[in-house]
DNA sequence: GCGACAG
DNA sequence: ATCTTGTCGC
């Protein structure tokens, strides 16, 4: 048993400085405006000359309580207004990046990447146009969180989206939860995420009445701040927009599934993800997409 | 120095 | 991320 480092240790202080380093580089590229070409269909814009969004994506994945390097990896992509499922796909693998906080896409977005790359190879029609993603997007300690990441990397419209706040800028989830609190904002489902030096980093929402926990939504790439906030409102059924929800179960559920098949089937094992070098983070293809 | 720290 | 049963309410 000697993944330890791997999983969940230690990481080289001239790796951390790499990372940041990469993080710069990419943050570069990073568009914080509306940057497609559909309309979000607001009601009787009956232009035939722009499409509208109708393919939202969403990314998750899940980690296996015996040992935290294998994982699954789940793309889905859901069709709007009705939010049916047109497409899902998986990547079980075995991971040697380590979660640090601060650098997650360092760990994840190889892998979700290459789903996107299949979807694309293929042609697939259902290739979504703006792409949810379970993380920060500039909602981070240097404004480029794995949202960004991956949206710059895929060069595609991506959202960030959080279930927990990673702490920037003053902004902590005790000051969230007391702005909520407020009797003028007792039944406001959103706030403005300002940080202490005046900028908007995001916005926390409560998206049903019942849940007290707001989710955090932050610009990924390729869009606004209002426009990523819209999105994730109509596809918000509960909690967490579906996109994300459906990615997360179902990535949990074929991580079960396979599990149990490994014990039989020995040869079946999680593919390993070479892409330890930062340097490799960007998959080829994609980079044609610029 | 100490604590905080997305998934 | 993962560990976990019941339970309160519509």
């Amino acid at each position: 048993m000697d993944e330890e480092g791997a999983s969940s240790g230690s990481l080289s202080g001239i790796q951390l400085k790499n990372w940041r380093e990469e993080q710069d580089r990419l943050k570069e590229k990073l568009i914080a405006y509306d940057d497609f070409p559909w309309k979000l269909s607001s009601s009787m814009e009956l232009r035939e000359e722009s499409e509208t969004l109708k393919y939202v994506g969403g990314v998750d994945m899940s980690f296996s309580k015996e040992d935290s390097s294998v994982a699954c990896a789940c793309l889905v992509v859901l069709e709007l207004p009705s939010l049916r499922l047109v497409h899902h796909d998986f990547s079980f693998l075995r991971l040697h990046v380590p979660y640090v906080p601060g650098f997650l896409a360092f760990r994840e977005a190889p892998v979700l990447l290459q789903l996107l790359q299949k979807m694309r190879d293929d042609q697939n029609p259902f290739f979504p146009q703006v792409l949810m993603v379970d993380g920060n997007g500039i909602l981070h300690p240097r404004g480029f969180g794995s949202a960004c990441h991956l949206g710059v990397l895929a060069h595609l419209p991506t959202i960030g989206v959080g279930k927990n706040l990673h702490h920037v800028d003053g902004l902590n989830q005790s000051e969230v939860r007391r702005l909520f609190q407020l009797k003028e904002n007792e039944h406001e489902q959103v706030i403005t995420l300002v940080g202490n030096s005046g900028l908007t980093w995001g916005v926390g929402f409560r998206p049903t009445m019942s849940s007290l926990k707001p989710i955090y939504v932050s610009v990924g790439h390729r869009i606004s701040l209002d426009s990523a906030f819209k999105i994730v409102k109509m596809t918000c059924k509960y909690r967490v927009p579906e996109p994300i929800r459906q990615a997360d179960m179902r990535s949990r559920a074929y991580l079960q599934e396979h599990q149990l098949t490994l014990l039989k089937e020995p040869g079946l094992q999680p593919t390993d993800q070479v892409t330890c070098d930062v340097s490799s983070a960007v998959l080829t293809p994609l980079i044609n997409m610029y």
